[in-house]
DNA sequence: TTGAAAGCGGTACCAG
DNA sequence: CTGGTACCGCTTTCAA
């Protein structure tokens, strides 16, 4: 077990080099004017010593500031709401250890609300933004100018080309389809009928996902079942409303519902009403789905944890712009499935 | 949003309050002879100022070094093992943010071994412990003497007497019996049968209160089921073996076994050429029953993530030396359901 | 190309 | 009781 007490410092490693803390210093954090012949003595001595930087006093000294940007949808939609509850929760400890955040709502699904949102970024300066948008060649276009200023770009819930981004933090979304349909075909008492799929956005890569993740589960394991054509709903309360009684109507023998949603306020009020009692899977811990699911008008969630979300976002943009390692597995998002008794107090 | 720049620094308040350098850091930390006066005049420098300390330079300045260790029984379990290598794996990290991590393993299913541990740690003098441990009266007061040393005590996994200890450190697991009742219960396709119940001891308290709730949803939402008397293995893979096949032959339709062990090897081996099928949730995920999950073996599987749970335990530790809040949220251990889809990548 | 020295935000020792 | 000051580990002018 780790036991070791005292730590190289740059002291350490200057006086073993026989150099002076500046160079030291100069060839830590690669910057020019230094002989070849020094530099490598000094790496030698770092080596040796098996120095590793005290980043809270390099920060402490350099006094540096973050800035970070999340940016992302400005539907109605108590997900999105409960991210930037998140954020502000956070930004009060992350304040002072010197990272400041910050939050842009763009134009629900208008991608050029988010190029122009990246771009005035862009010409601010942050050291890192978190974006949630479609996968549009403008908004890649805008992404790919971020970067090039030298700003850290991850992707947030919905992912991006690797290509055009650092990181991704969010959930394997077809995973999650994979594992609503499980959980369907379980509950379900029966070999046979029709399932509901509705989306809010039948353009965003999570929600395609999770669609391909629940059919393949489905056909493979309950193929008695015939998942309906994707109903996009746009997070529209209203809309989900006046919607579903027809739906209803025209399918008869609707045994379940998986809906991809990121407000679930709509398909709750029609399901308090309704007569048929469909086994419903939904998406993302609210207060409203939480009231669903004890309610037993929902019988699962899936859900990302928005608190984790926003803690690793932070932490992936920070080692990406400092350039050291993260840990991988602590910023792995995890598929969580909620039924009423796992249900955490709220 | 979050835009400030600059916080007041102990200089500010120096100047503020008219007072020096010295004079700010003793009512800071509550040393003693300061005036009342004096004492007052900086209080009010600190809150008009909105003065909040700075840590990682407090540190620093102080050289301060935290030692931690963790308390945990020695048992052939893979659960157990989980944990040895996440706080391993994190001591690395931690070692250069001034935290030593130290594992101290018990005899298993020995209060006395835990005892010796806990006087020991006490005389050398670490700064906090995080320990899992039967309930009894030995270990409660090798507990009390160890906090009255000063040192910090959580509980880890299973709980222990608020009273006993400064923080809990796991999940609810009178829920997570509920949980695996509710998920066993819709995955049995009958309304009747006999459930198994298996647990490493019957004297855990985590183990007990799985059983409470597991019990208490089963009558309550499937009353057909009878859940039969705890069968306790002690994490000995020879002993399920061997005493299975008679349980087995004795209660015929055994539907379903809900096992809360910490290891659950021999549980695998039996079921794998058993010729009777029962739905089965386990508890922990470990390659073993990642194994189980996957072959089809184990239906679901109730888990606490070890890797949060030893962040955790680190920065409740932390936060309880420093006498800083922390952020509630972040410490509570999800209880994790895992189906074959959604198991996280090895 | 290199080094001396000041300073980041705090802490702690020593003198008065 | 209070203030001066060196120092924690690292960065960053400014001169040499």
């Amino acid at each position: 077990m780790t036991t070791t007490l005292s730590k190289p410092t740059v002291n350490d490693i200057a006086r073993h080099a026989g150099v002076s803390l500046a160079t030291v210093d100069r060839v830590l954090n690669a910057r020019a004017g230094v002989r070849p012949v020094t530099r490598e003595r000094v790496n030698r001595a770092i080596v040796e010593l098996g120095y590793v930087r005290d980043t809270a006093a390099a920060n402490l000294a350099r006094n540096r500031v973050y800035r970070f940007t999340f940016v992302f949808p400005d539907s109605p939609s108590e997900f999105y709401d409960s991210l930037e509850a998140q954020i502000h929760s956070q930004s009060d400890a992350l304040s002072n250890e010197r990272t400041l955040l910050n939050i842009v709502r763009t134009q629900a699904y208008d991608s050029q609300s988010v190029v122009e949102a990246l771009d005035e970024l862009a010409s601010q300066g942050v050291d890192g933004i978190a974006v949630n948008a479609p996968e549009t060649p403008a908004v890649r276009d805008a992404i790919g100018r971020a970067r090039k200023a030298g700003i850290v770009v991850v992707a947030l819930i919905s992912d991006l080309p690797s290509s055009f981004r650092d990181h991704f933090i969010g959930i394997d979304n077809r995973s999650a389809g994979q594992t609503a349909a499980q959980l369907m075909g379980r509950f379900i008492n029966a070999n046979e009928g029709c399932i509901l799929f509705l989306t809010s956005s039948r353009l965003a890569r999570d929600h395609l996902e999770r669609r391909h993740g629940f059919d393949a589960v489905m056909s493979a394991r309950f193929p008695g079942f015939k998942v309906l054509p994707t109903i996009e709903v746009r997070d529209d309360a209203h809309l989900v409303e006046s919607i579903l009684p027809n739906v209803f109507k025209t399918w008869n023998g609707i045994a379940g519902v998986y809906a991809s949603l990121s407000s679930n306020h709509g398909l709750i009020e029609y399901l308090r009403q309704s007569v048929i009692k469909p086994i419903v899977i939904a998406h993302e811990l609210t207060p409203a789905s939480r009231a669903g699911l004890q309610q037993g008008v929902f019988d699962a969630l899936i859900s990302q944890d928005t608190g984790h979300i926003v803690r690793s976002a932070v932490r992936l943009m920070r080692t990406t712009v400092e350039s050291v390692p993260h840990n991988a597995l602590q910023e792995r998002i995890r598929i969580e499935i909620f039924l009423k008794e796992n249900l955490p107090p709220a």
